[in-house]
DNA sequence: AAAAACAACGCAAACGTTTGATTAATTTTG
DNA sequence: CAAAATTAATCAAACGTTTGCGTTGTTTTT
C-alpha cells in the first residue's frame, strides 16, 4: 500500500493507449469512444485513480486557491469572516491558504510575497494596523493575482474593497442616543491614526451637526483600547463639566473595561454605552450595551469571496472598474431586560 | 507589466547558458562559478524573477502545504487552536490550508478526499459530531499523508492525536467543589454519543468515588447541549430530591444558559457553576462560573502542528509509534468578585 | 609527462497532465 | 463513386524546475 499512486500514464500502458486518450476519457471529452472511456473510467476506479493535483496546477498555471491574510484569526470578526470566506470558496470548488500578519507591516509584506509564489488565484486581504505604505500589493498586478481589500481597507478607492461604512453606523448610534433624550454623548474613539477611528469621530460629528447640536471635542477622547486607558479615558468623563450620560466604545471590549470600571464605582447606572460588537456573547453581560453596532462579518466576507471569484473568472481587461462594497452596518438595539 | 512572469529558461536564454546551470546558481551550488553566479542572480534580481511554485512543487512532489480540517472555524476554541497551528507552520515554512466539515460526515468525508487531492503533505483533523466511520482516513495512508487529529478524536489509539484528558480535569473540577463542601453535585452533560460526555462522566464518578461518596446517577443528565435543554435540566435539578448546589455545565455556553435561567428565578446563588471553557469573556459575566475547566486551545494546535511536521520529516519507516498526546487541562479558579 | 583531481558548466530526462494538430478509419453526402 | 464530413484515437509539445550524469578544459599531484 505504499506503492506510488497511480498516474494516467500507468492507465494508458495498461490499457494500451495513449495517455491523452485516458486524459480526455476521464473528462468525457467527445473524441473519445463510449467503450473505451468505460474501460478507463473501470480502470481508473479500480486502480484507485486520483489525479495530481500539482501537476494540474503546474499545467494549466492555476491554483484554484485564493489566498486571505488577515491580523488575527482568533479575533471572533476575523475568524466569522474567514469561515464565510471558506463557505463561498468551497462552493466555486477553491481552496483557501491563509496566514496571520499578527499585525505587522514586515510580516504582511512576507505574507504577501509567499502567497504570490505560491501564485494563489486571488487574494483577500485585510491590512494589519500599523501598514501604512502599499507598494507590496502592486506587485501582485504584474502576476494579474486581483486584490480584494476587506473591513481593514487602504485610504483610497482604486482598489476593490468591501467594509462597512463605520460613520453611517455611528451617525445612527449617536442619533439614537439624542434620541433616548441624552444631550451630553462622550465618545471613547481609537488612536487617531486609524482609519476606523476617523470614520467614527466623523459620524459623532455629523449626527450632533444633523441635530444641530454644539460639537464639543472635548466629548471625544482617543484611547489606546487598554484597560488602562479606557479607565482613564472614562476619569476624564466623570470629571467632565458637561458629564455625559451617555458613552460610545470604540469596540465590545472598551465597553467591557468601561462596564467593569463604572461598576467598580458604582455608577454604571449613570450611563448608556453603545458598542461595536466584536465579542459574542457581550448582549450577556448583566449592564450590557444599550445597542450595539453589527458589523456583519460574515456577510463582508462573503461579499469579498464573491467579488474575488469574480475578478478572477472576468477577462483582465475589465481592470477599470473597482468594486468599492459598502456592507450597511446596523445599529442592534439590546433588549430590555426584565 | 501584464507580461508573463520571468522564468528561469529565460533567463537562461538571455545570458546564454543552461537553465540548469540558472537554477544552480540561484541556489548556491558549489559547481557554479561565482561571477556566474552573480550574474545570474542579478539579472533575476531585475527581471523580477520569482520561482514558480507550482512547478517547484510538481517536480519535487511536495507541496510544504499542510492541510487542516475542523468542524467550524468561527467557534473560540478552533479559531484559536489554528491560529497556532498557523504559527506553527509558517515556522517551518508551511502554508496552512483549511475547510470546514459544518459537523457534517459527509461533508468530512468530501473534504478528506479534496486535501489528499491537493497532495497536502499533512492533515490535522478535529473530527466532525457525526463521524463515526473512519475508512475515509485510512485512504490517506496509501497515500503516504500523516494525518493528527486533535481535540476531537476518533475512539482508538492507533492514530496520532493531540487531546485534552477532559476525565482528569472533570475530577479536578469535582473534587474543587467537594472541597468547597458541596454533597450534591448535578452535572449537564451532553449527548452520551459524544466521546467527551463519556469522559466528562467518568471524570464525574471518578471523583465521587475517589472521595468515598455514593455516586447518584440521577445528578448526571444528558442534554442536547439547546437553551432548552438546559433549561429541562435545570428543572429536573431545582426539583431533585437532593438538591444539588453545584452543578457542572458541558460547557459555557450551557453554564450561559444556565445562568440566565437561574437569574430569571432568581436562586443563581444557590448555586456554584463549573464549566468547560469555550467562550472567550465568559468570567465578565456578573454570576460567571467559579471555576473553568482550560482546554488550551493554542497549545493543542501547537503542539499538533509540531507532531505533524516531524511525521513529515521523518522517514515513513517509522510507523509503528503512534503519538498520543495528552494536554494536561487545569481548573482555573475565577478570581473573588469584591 | 602521464595520471588524477577539480572546477564550471551543459545535456537530457523527469515529474503528470492537458491540448492543438494530425492521422486513420469509417460513414455520410451530392 | 469520389469527395466531404464524422468519429476515434494518437502524437508531440508544453508548463518550469530540478538533478544525475557527462563533458570539457584547467590545475594539481605523483
Amino acid at each position: 500500500m505504499q506503492s506510488k499512486p497511480t498516474t494516467i500514464k500507468e492507465i494508458a500502458r495498461i490499457l494500451n493507449i495513449s495517455p491523452s486518450s485516458v486524459s480526455r476519457g476521464l473528462h468525457d471529452h467527445p473524441s473519445i469512444g463510449a467503450v473505451t472511456r468505460e474501460k478507463i473510467k473501470q480502470l481508473a476506479k479500480s486502480l484507485n485513480y486520483e489525479p495530481n493535483n500539482a501537476a494540474i496546477l503546474f499545467q494549466k498555471g492555476k491554483t484554484y486557491t485564493i489566498g486571505v491574510i488577515l491580523p488575527e484569526l482568533s479575533e471572533h470578526f476575523f475568524s466569522i469572516a474567514i469561515s464565510a470566506i471558506e463557505d463561498e470558496a468551497i462552493k466555486k470548488n477553491y481552496t483557501v491558504i491563509f496566514a496571520q500578519s499578527h499585525d505587522n507591516y514586515e510580516q504582511e509584506v512576507k505574507l504577501v510575497e509567499k502567497m504570490k509564489n505560491q501564485r494563489v488565484d486571488g487574494l483577500l486581504v485585510s491590512i494589519s494596523k500599523d501598514t501604512s505604505k502599499f507598494d507590496h500589493f502592486e506587485k501582485l498586478n504584474s502576476f494579474n493575482i486581483p486584490v480584494v481589500f476587506f473591513d481593514r481597507i487602504p485610504p483610497f478607492k482604486n482598489v476593490h474593497y468591501v467594509a462597512c461604512s463605520l460613520e453611517s453606523a455611528t451617525i445612527k448610534a449617536v442619533n439614537y442616543l439624542l434620541k433616548k433624550g441624552h444631550r451630553s454623548i462622550g465618545m471613547i474613539n481609537g488612536p487617531n491614526t486609524l482609519y476606523a477611528s476617523e470614520e467614527r469621530k466623523e459620524g459623532y460629528m455629523q449626527a450632533i451637526n444633523f441635530n444641530r447640536l454644539k460639537f464639543d471635542p472635548t466629548l471625544v477622547l482617543n484611547c489606546d483600547l487598554t484597560e488602562q486607558g479606557t479607565i482613564e479615558a472614562a476619569e476624564q468623563f466623570l470629571n467632565h463639566k458637561r458629564k455625559p450620560t451617555a458613552i460610545v466604545a470604540f469596540n465590545d471590549y472598551v465597553a467591557l473595561f468601561l462596564i467593569k470600571y463604572f461598576k467598580k464605582l458604582n455608577v454604571i447606572h449613570d450611563f448608556d454605552i453603545v458598542s461595536y460588537a466584536n465579542l459574542p456573547i457581550i448582549s450577556y453581560l448583566d449592564n450590557s450595551p444599550v445597542a450595539s453596532v453589527e458589523q456583519y462579518p460574515y456577510l463582508q466576507g462573503q461579499k469579498a469571496a464573491n467579488i474575488l471569484l469574480d475578478l478572477i473568472h472576468s477577462p483582465n481587461s475589465e481592470k477599470q472598474a473597482y468594486y468599492n462594497t459598502i456592507v450597511e452596518s446596523d445599529l442592534i438595539v439590546n433588549e430590555v431586560k426584565e
